[in-house]
RNA sequence: GGCCCCAUCGUCUAGAGGCCUAGGACGCCGCCCUCUCAAGGCGGAGACAGGGAUUCGAAUUCCCUUGGGGCUACCA
């Protein structure tokens, strides 16, 4: 492939950016780095009803985020300005004369059929539809097909009722072959020259129409490759057609699997986690999120599954892009993050952490009202980063590491390790031992406990769960004597009376009950 | 409904006629390690949707069936 590769991504602002559409963006990004050809982003914002200009932003903030930076786009402008598409409008439109001038396009009197009308009953929720696969179920059916004689009007005729309906501009579509769009990743995908109708290209009200208006902006800016999602399929052979009015040479175009969720329907909103602002709310590291992307419809063969960005670059191609779509698998992301926390320097999760506890700590379930001291979350971020998923994580597994109030114990830890009465001497006897403890590094913790375990002729466990109860009010942490240590005695004693304090109560509260 | 696309373990996939008694990864299960949980090590269960055809030989080619998905608009 030669060194002129243009692609573009073309989401139209009408929410978050989602993993459907990160997808898309990833792939065309890959593809074009790939091949050292430009990566230009392209603002389809003509649906002035469903459109948001904050969304654009918040495109650019997730596609930044994952780290796929753009060569051209609304933002910085380039060749092939502006790439807003509603401020392309005149261009379009400029086309669409063009062809009614040349008998490529008429115009057409005829009753709208729009999704309100056209479906009888069933109601048509207008998706998120633009270049990238969004969600959104839609039942609908029609049941006309098109009854236009508006082609065959005399110009008298069209001139007689512009008087009082102004027209639509229908292209004129070649009738008899078959249509056929030659798919990079789909091979050679034939549709019957009957499904292609005199689709519409400019409204009554003169607004341009997406299909018109891709196909002149993706001409305009010279776009090479058009990598979409594969719902764009089927329009495809309309594009084409304009592309063949115009005399202009059509890109290539690769069709590219839609993302299913787990009931194997097209990810959706209602679909819990879909947008990518959500996976960096809760500590997803980009480069897992671009790794496990990458591996949604594409693999790079043998059995290689951690890929840098650099490898990804390297090794993405259209040719190794499956046909068949694939399902966002949490669980896999969720391993694959790990992966990357524990590749990184503890500091590096120190520092995501810290950026969540100061960018909101109610934002954390745990919450946080800790004193922040570096040096304090790198201790803990050691501790916990082979155990954590995700950042948040951190707080949520280490939440008693967080808290400087009293822990609430969990009910299922207290039950399973300190219900004998003998759980309140155990906890009595390692809070002498730990009381007088000087100094009170891991290792003296460690050593102490085993000492007073032995001089007991008891196993150490039967101190240390207790213990672990008491400190961090589970069942689970990273390992108990690390923790005591990072804690510092004035915490684990504290917590070790709350926790005798709490196991008398509920013993009391047990005898009064009988 | 019509048209299009797709079909390998639960999931992501490798596989481009003999290398496949189908490989890897996630997840799951068991064992080891061990203060619990992770991490790490070892092991295990787990798939070519079904049926025809072509071929000496098919997961790989063709056809049908079934299943899933997408599209269907004066939305993108």
């Amino acid at each position: 492939m030669s060194g002129d590769v243009r692609v573009r991504f073309a989401p139209s602002p009408t929410g978050h950016l989602h993993v459907g559409g990160a997808r898309t963006a990833l792939f065309n990004w890959l593809f074009a780095r790939h091949h050292r050809g430009l990566f230009i982003l392209r603002v389809e914002d003509t649906d002035a009803a469903r459109n948001r200009p904050e969304y654009a932003q918040a495109i650019y903030d997730g596609l930044r985020w994952l780290g796929l930076d753009w060569d051209e786009g609304p933002d910085k402008g380039g060749p092939y300005e502006p790439y807003l598409q509603s401020r392309r409008a005149e261009r379009h439109l400029q086309v669409a004369r063009e062809l009614l001038q040349r008998g490529l396009a008429y115009e057409c009197f005829c009753q709208p059929r729009t999704a309100d009308n056209v479906a009888d009953g069933s109601s048509l929720a207008s998706d998120d539809g633009d270049e990238e696969n969004v969600g959104g179920a839609n039942s609908f059916a029609p049941k006309t097909t098109l009854a236009c004689t508006c082609a065959k009007l005399s110009a008298e005729e069209r001139d007689a009722k512009r008087e009082e309906i102004s027209p639509a501009l229908r292209l004129r579509v070649p009738k008899g072959a078959d249509f056929v769009v030659e798919d990079l990743v789909r091979g050679t995908v034939t549709f019957p020259n009957d499904m292609v109708e005199d689709f519409v290209l400019v409204t009554g009200d003169g607004r341009t129409l997406y299909n018109l208006a891709a196909a002149v902006d993706d001409h305009d800016m010279a776009i090479t490759h058009v990598i979409r999602g594969e719902e764009h399929l089927a329009n495809t052979p309309k594009q084409q057609l304009i592309y063949e009015a115009m005399g202009w040479k059509a890109p290539r175009f690769a069709h590219i699997p839609i993302i299913l969720n787990a009931q194997r329907r097209k990810l959706s909103k209602r679909d819990g986690a879909t947008s990518l602002v959500e996976y960096q709310a809760m500590g997803y590291v980009p480069d897992a999120v671009v790794n496990f992307l990458a591996l949604l419809g594409w693999s790079p063969g043998g059995n290689r599954e951690l890929l840098s960005r650099k490898e990804l670059v390297e090794l993405f191609d259209l040719d190794r892009v499956v046909k068949h779509p694939a399902i966002f698998d949490t669980a896999k992301l969720g391993w694959l993050n790990k992966e990357y926390i524990k590749a990184a320097p503890v500091s590096d999760l120190a520092a995501r952490v810290t950026a969540f506890i100061d960018a909101d700590h109610r934002r954390t379930s745990a919450g946080a009202d800790w004193k922040i001291i570096p040096s304090y979350v790198e201790k803990v971020a050691a501790l916990l980063h082979d155990r954590v998923k995700t950042t948040t994580e951190v707080l949520e597994l280490g939440s008693y590491f967080f808290t400087r109030g009293p822990i609430a114990p969990d009910p299922e830890a207290v039950a399973k390790y300190c219900t004998e009465p003998v759980a309140i001497d155990r906890l009595r006897e390692v809070r002498e031992c730990l009381a007088r403890l000087e100094p009170f590094e891991t290792h003296d913790v460690e050593q102490a406990i085993r000492q007073l375990a032995a001089a007991k002729g008891i196993k150490p466990s039967e101190y240390i769960h207790p213990l672990r109860v008491a400190v961090t009010g589970k069942s689970v942490s990273p390992g108990i004597f690390e923790v005591c240590s990072i804690l510092g005695r004035d915490v684990v004693l504290q917590r070790i009376d709350a926790l005798v304090a709490f196991l008398r109560a509920a013993d009391a509260t047990a005898k009064a009950g009988r």
